[in-house]
DNA sequence: ATCCTTAACGTAAACGTTTTCGTGTTAGTA
DNA sequence: TACTAACACGAAAACGTTTACGTTAAGGAT
């Protein structure tokens, strides 16, 4: 087992100084072409590569990027991370992730850990217990140390840092008009409690367009889903609950639903109750993933385009990384979404 | 803003030398009880931290573990890394990323990329790619150097490394016994081209258990699927290939699918054709990924245990990263799997 | 013969830690 | 009073780089 070579033992074998490998590498032109060659063709052989670490304490930069997120199993994560990945990729980062579990005290931890010079930057999506205690010290503190971050999809608008947001409430609102002219007169809305900012929204829109067509919402048509619900456990209470909205609301016709797996139960629970979709029932999901995609119906659903979200948060964080100012500006890009129609909807 | 505070700072500040105030954060005896509390106030109130590439450089290690896989949008994968995390984290170990996209070319960059200071020790599975071309000359160098590697699910035997893996043949043997014992009469198996062991393995596996209840295995009952099918663009290509399998075989009564994709994709051929699930076909796929437990009907399946694959990989690792003692020994764990039965049998 | 330039290399500092090995001061002992 | 031990701290090296600056020797110009 041959260990990793350093600059001390080639200059030790080639009988020079440390400085000379070191400059023979990077081709200065202070060291005669003998000694380049000699040095080149020794550090070939020995595979030398600089240790990353070393020029990372040296530079005072790391070149990685620290990703944040609440849970990895999730399709639209997933899909952030690989955008994420390839533009950093792509720009000589590399990427480092961690995993709050929706609790605040990972989510503390992690970032605590990553923020003593592991990574030049973070991207990060809240979890759900933080936006539930409102406390945010730990980004405030890690932004005050100079250490750039760039939230996407559950953001707070508090924060001072720039931000990636799909446009939920526009995007819900596409939905919600597109079965109102699919004629649908009792549009239901399975949605989230309200501290989670993308459920607010989504209902939000939801209401807005039944307003532009004059129609009244009501709240027996809204559904809001105790959200630890999305932790698939739950699935059967998921059901039972929107078996009682058919129940107590037989005349229902759409139903939009703030993400995929409520969509999903939506329509299993239809099919229970023979209604035949999208004939007698219509419905939109949130989240373009693979059970959308799968799912029989396939579903009509509003895409948040997860990669782009990462691809154009990685850009926002590595510019503002490698520029020489200190731009103290902070921007939001909205990343619109596309209502992507299946057999769900008519 | 504030920037990072370091012990030279500190050691400033206070007018005692850099050394003191190591020993006294680190609660050495040699300092005095007066000097250590005035130390700890100021770090403490500074938020003093310890810069971890300092920590790495001088230690020699950097308690980050280095995962590279093919794709991450992939409940498989997202399940591993979930595994891989937790226990990771609670071992005090960072988690970074890297993503070789099924390429060659990507995997042995990002190999290199990380191989040069920035992790301990690699978990890995090899990319289709590369298990085409037999190119494993980057494994074994980053093995001879030194690095330990964790290698699950696609792995290879030459390379003297500790590997995870499923018990794929014993698996889909398990599976298509199932179908058997289910009186299926004419059983398709739906899989990849034989270059990835884990689709050769799951062949095997169908075949011996057919073998078992001595029924012959018809060469029209096996479908290999061009594996780049699995990119969910060709999905239209992939059904097609489904229909002529069922069309030219009428009598097919049970399928085996090698992933989910496939299980779904014959499902949803199969109701095109009006055959009835699980009535008139039965269909078992592989991997518990949320299209079998959402599908309707829900899909019978292999389960792989993802998260239990990563959490062993990473002790695995760990292990070997922490032990003083070098042992040259490799182990190989299989991971059981799992019949999980739904609706798509009877 | 002296000075200057330049080519070719070495020295040392710096990044932020930890740790070994001094070293000076004080107090206790003979 | 002189010696020793304990105490409290500092100096310096080490991890692996890069780079500003210093040094040496050769050669050309005067």
């Amino acid at each position: 087992m041959k260990k990793k070579v350093t600059l001390k033992q080639i200059a030790r074998e080639l009988d020079v100084s440390i400085a000379t490998v070191s400059k023979a590498l990077r081709n200065s032109k202070e060291i005669s072409e003998d000694t380049r060659d000699k040095v080149k063709a020794f550090a070939k052989l020995y595979h030398y590569r600089p240790n990353n670490i070393a020029l990372s304490l040296k530079n005072r930069k790391t070149k990685t990027i620290g990703i944040l997120i609440p849970e990895i199993v999730h399709h639209f994560f997933s899909k952030v991370i690989q955008g994420i990945e390839e533009v950093a990729n792509k720009k000589g980062y590399n990427v480092i992730i961690g995993l709050s579990n929706e609790s605040f005290d990972k989510e503390v931890i992690n970032m605590e850990m990553l923020a003593n010079g592991s990574i030049d930057g973070f991207i990060l999506s809240i979890s759900k217990e933080t936006l539930m205690q409102q406390d945010y010290h730990h980004f405030n503190e890690t932004i005050s140390q100079g250490m750039p971050i760039v939230m996407f999809d559950r953001i707070v608008n508090e924060i001072a840092c720039d931000k990636v947001i799909v446009d939920d409430l526009r995007g819900s609102k596409k939905a919600v008009i597109k079965l109102i002219e699919n004629k649908c007169k009792n549009i239901a809305i399975i949605t989230t409690k309200d501290y989670v900012s993308v459920g607010r929204l989504r209902t939000q829109g939801y209401i807005e367009a039944l307003n532009e067509y004059d129609i009244e919402s009501q709240s027996d048509l809204i559904l809001k889903v105790d959200d630890k619900l999305v932790s698939e456990d739950y699935i059967d209470v998921l059901e039972k609950e929107i078996m009682d909205l058919f129940l107590k609301n037989p005349n229902i016709d759409g139903v939009f639903a703030v993400n995929e797996l409520y969509a999903i139960t939506a329509m299993k629970v239809a099919r229970k109750l023979g209604k035949q979709i999208p004939e007698e029932l219509q419905v939109i999901g949130f989240t373009d993933g693979v059970l959308s995609r799968h799912a029989m119906p396939s579903l009509t659903t509003v895409s948040q385009h997860g990669k782009k979200i990462g691809a154009v948060a990685a850009e926002l964080l590595i510019e503002k990384l490698e520029s020489e100012v200190e731009d103290e500006q902070v921007k939001t890009v909205v990343i619109e979404t596309e209502l992507i129609e299946r057999e769900s909807t008519k």
